[in-house]
DNA sequence: AGAGGTTCTCGGGCGC
DNA sequence: TGCGCCCGAGAACCTC
């Protein structure tokens, strides 16, 4: 489910809703989700009596951060977040909930439990994985032309799977680096290393531009995003390329076409995304 | 039935 | 031979 945007759109939403709080306990339903530390007893323990001060977000993380902590969330596929009142009920894709001392609870729920969840101590949390080795973020100003070719220049892997590295660059994912590719006129098997610098320059304004649009519209919600407070995304509207398969590119009228591309399903215009010229 | 918005681990291939 | 890097495939899980 969620790229950047999304995880951008939960932080901002999820923020409101637990700022203060305080946890009173948690109860963890499946353990797996919990990465570090290693004994579940040891995350509940560490965090029982600390108060929410801020949430932040790295890439696709999401990082709550309490006095002493900073829990790093990834939501991965469908894992979401949101506040409810203690008596009200909960199905079994609720994995984790952390109860606040004023009867509010927030819930991790993760159909596919993919999600993970690691603590630290505050400071720590960039000095180990899963922060540790992630790439700029595309709204920093590290993130340049010049770092982008000289990332794209070392590479043998085609573009798409390139640019869905986080250790490259973090926030793009499938539905996002597919647009990104579109806007930019470039086809998503193009050899990453074989771009040109005028090619480079359009890719690296479009990632910024795609992703930064897609924030504003809260994100795309495809099958079953939601934010924090249950509301859908709307940037779904603005799509160019992912999930438009058979329909008219938008630019030029050709029918869209679907491909894997590095296990992915890939969807370019074959017309404006064009392998050689 | 197979694909789905993610990323970690594993092993093969290659170069020093 | 051994090591390290790079890259692609498979796995983690459930729903439609």
């Amino acid at each position: 489910m969620p790229e950047l945007p999304e995880v951008e759109t939960v932080r901002k939403t999820l923020v409101k809703l637990v700022q203060s709080k305080q946890i009173e306990n948690i109860t963890v339903y499946w353990p797996k989700i919990i990465k570090t530390p290693l004994e579940v007893e040891q995350f509940i323990d560490a965090l029982k009596g600390e108060t929410i001060v801020d949430v932040g977000r790295r890439g696709k993380f999401l990082i709550i951060y309490t006095g002493q902590y900073a829990l790093v969330s990834h939501l991965r596929m469908e894992g979401r977040y949101g506040l409810y009142q203690q008596e009200e009920p909960f199905d079994k894709h609720t994995h984790v909930i952390f109860h606040f001392t004023d009867g509010t609870e927030l819930r991790y729920r993760d159909v596919r439990k993919f999600g993970t969840m690691h603590l630290y101590t505050k400071g720590e949390e960039f000095k180990k994985p899963p922060l540790m080795e992630l790439g700029p973020e595309p709204f920093s100003k590290e993130f340049t032309k010049q770092y982008l070719k000289s990332k794209l220049s070392k590479t043998n892997r085609k573009i798409k799977p390139a640019l869905l590295d986080q250790t490259i660059l973090v926030g793009l994912g499938n539905i996002y680096v597919d647009e990104a590719l579109f806007r930019a006129g470039i086809h998503p098997e193009r050899l990453a290393s074989s771009l040109t610098d005028k090619e480079i320059a359009t890719l690296h304004k479009e990632i910024a531009d795609t992703l930064g649009e897609a924030v504003k519209k809260g994100g795309s919600t495809i099958r079953s995003y939601v934010n924090s407070q249950g509301e859908i995304g709307m940037f779904q509207l603005e799509l160019y390329a992912y999930g438009r398969e058979g329909d008219a590119c938008k630019r030029c009228g050709t029918p869209l076409e679907k491909m894997k591309v590095g296990g992915r399903g890939t969807h370019y215009c074959p017309n404006c995304q064009r392998l050689n010229s």
